[in-house]
DNA sequence: CACAAGTATGAAGTATACTATATACTTGTG
DNA sequence: CACAAGTATATAGTATACTTCATACTTGTG
């Protein structure tokens, strides 16, 4: 259980930005029980998992709308075993389908640095 | 050669979107040389081709000034040879990375499934 | 116990990438 | 030649994802 300062040394993420995501429904910390002179929030390792795969499916063009989906089929989040599986499913699709469209970009690159060895225009 | 409108039905790009993507400078298209009735826009399929490949690196998480600069790369735009090869190098690099990120996502995903089919929390 | 550093909250501001609206001109068809 | 459909331009609005700012309270250290 840490503090949100070193939560975010942890998952290399602003504070803002952690403050976002939970604003957001994305993460969420609990205040612990039995302090009342504060309401610091504590987060666990389970948080620090989930911003990693926050930052991985970020920068694979995901958005955050998208991300909360799954992670709310990750964390039980009331959902039947169906529909779980039918979010992760479809974003198992979605992650081959992006896989593809990189593959298709490193060929058009290399094609592209080909060219421009050989003086070729175009 | 055709028009706008064309462009947008073969790219399926909305026609808004093409002129805020001309006006961002990732791609252009010509008026044509003699008339001086209008000032219509011609589109060659060269542009397409850009389009395409903008819409696939979007797809992947790239950003319109980073697919901006692989594409002036690409095509000409007074670049060296050299600063040319760095750009798409590091930009193969990249995708590199993402395909990596996808992988582990794909990892996490399948992992988180099985627990889920098996009924075990986390 | 002063005080720097950490934490919480709310509101406003910023960047990116569109999307919509209004206006005006042009072109093709009956 | 009326008129629907296409095109150009500028401006404003929207959605997403932060980022900054102001304020206020708490905690740990010398």
């Amino acid at each position: 259980m840490k503090l949100i300062s070193q939560l975010s040394r942890e998952a290399n993420i602003p504070i803002g930005t952690i403050r976002f995501y939970e604003k957001s429904g994305l993460i969420s910390g609990t205040t612990k029980q039995g302090v009342t002179s504060n309401n610091y929030v504590y987060y666990d390792d389970e948080v620090t998992e989930k911003l990693r795969f926050i930052k991985m499916a970020k920068a694979v063009g995901f958005t955050l709308a998208e991300i909360r989906q799954v992670i709310d089929a990750w964390y039980q989040k009331e959902l039947t075993k169906a529909s779980k599986m039918e979010v992760l499913n479809l974003k198992l699709e979605q992650i081959d389908t992006k896989i593809g469209e990189l593959k298709a970009m490193k060929k058009q690159i290399a094609r592209c640095k080909y060219n421009i060895e050989n003086g070729l225009s175009q």
